[in-house]
DNA sequence: TGACGCGCACCAT
DNA sequence: ATGGTGCGCGTCA
């Protein structure tokens, strides 16, 4: 017999009549449900265009392996006329969270589920049912977990024609932005939220001024934020060079130091790094690659990008 | 603590 | 291509 959990989220139609329903139909599957945790109602994440999510937790057991209870998860999910795919309203999404203490890593199934320690609508009702269960990927409890991610900075993300774009919050600041993923406690707050918002506007061509966020440069060494803070007066659709920045910031034969600055850059887009181009006239380098750099310089400068870079400059 | 060496999204030669 | 440049960081005493 194996022990596993299993979460359950549904956002579409009678949401308690889904849950029951999966329920059910994975009791008379050859999964005998332990323990139900409380429903618990969480807003979207990833995608928040969409309605509230309600969630639920179980312990269960099964002689089941692991890979066919995922396809009886899976067959279970269609029956119940799940259609939509990731990150969309689906009538109904089952997890398998743990099993056992094993750890599978396949392209079709990973166990333990990869992000199920940052998120809350799992850890919290888990929490209340199996406060002691171990996570066999970092030997914490379920309840350490949980208390951890309570420290957690607040993570979302947008998708953006380059790819994921990534902010994260905490005590009310902006404490990081990236292109690349960040651990974090998947869940929007009203500031996360709105910074989203004013991204996705960035994204489409609106000419978007992110001065109104507080961020947080706790971690970082004077001259850097000093930098920072000098570039984020650099306007929407304006560019500088390395060395004319250095100047602005005080710093003689600084072009170097300001381009490590641009390197360690923990807010790309709030700070505008990628309005820092070369004296030459060339693009220069951007942490998260070039292409990026060229991307949001052609959308803030539309038809005179080819004026300010002219073929055979980038 | 402080000195030293290294590396860097640059720049002028 | 090459070497000067400022700064932060890791290392060593």
């Amino acid at each position: 017999m194996h022990k596993v959990v299993l979460s359950l989220g549904t956002n579409i139609g009678k949401k308690h009549e889904n849950i029951n329903r999966a329920l059910y139909l994975l009791s008379h599957s050859g999964i005998r449900i332990l323990k139900v945790s409380q429903k618990i109602t969480t807003p979207p994440w990833g995608n928040w265009n969409q309605p509230d999510f309600l969630n639920v937790v179980v312990t269960a057991e099964t002689t089941m392996s692991p890979v066919k209870l995922l396809r009886t998860i899976k067959e279970i999910e269609r029956n119940m006329g799940r259609t939509s795919g990731h990150m969309e309203p689906r009538i109904i999404d089952v997890d398998i969270i743990l099993f056992d203490n094993l750890i599978v890593k396949t392209d079709k199934l990973k166990i333990p589920h990869p992000s199920f320690r940052e998120r809350n609508f799992v850890l919290k009702p888990l929490s209340e049912i199996a406060p002691d269960l171990k996570d066999p990927e970092t030997g914490k409890t379920i309840l350490q977990l949980y208390r951890e991610l309570l420290l957690l900075p607040f993570m979302g993300y947008i998708d953006t024609p380059i790819g994921p774009f990534y902010v994260a919050e905490k005590d009310g600041q902006v404490l990081r932005t990236s292109f690349k993923n960040m651990r974090g406690r998947q869940e929007y707050t009203p500031l996360l939220d709105k910074l989203l918002k004013r991204l996705e506007d960035y994204f489409s061509g609106k000419k978007v001024d992110f001065t109104e966020f507080t961020l947080n440069f706790s971690m970082i060494p004077d001259t850097y934020r000093h930098i920072y803070t000098v570039l984020m007066k650099i306007p929407y659709g304006a560019v500088i060079s390395y060395s004319q920045l250095a100047e602005l910031s005080g710093i003689r034969k600084g072009a170097m130091t300001v381009g490590n600055a641009m390197s360690k850059n923990p807010f790309p887009i709030l700070v505008p790094c990628h309005r820092v181009i070369r004296k030459d006239g060339k693009i220069g380098g951007f942490s998260a690659g070039k292409d990026k750099k060229i991307f949001l310089l052609k959308l803030e400068l539309k038809d005179s990008f080819f004026n300010v870079f002219p073929k055979g400059t980038y």
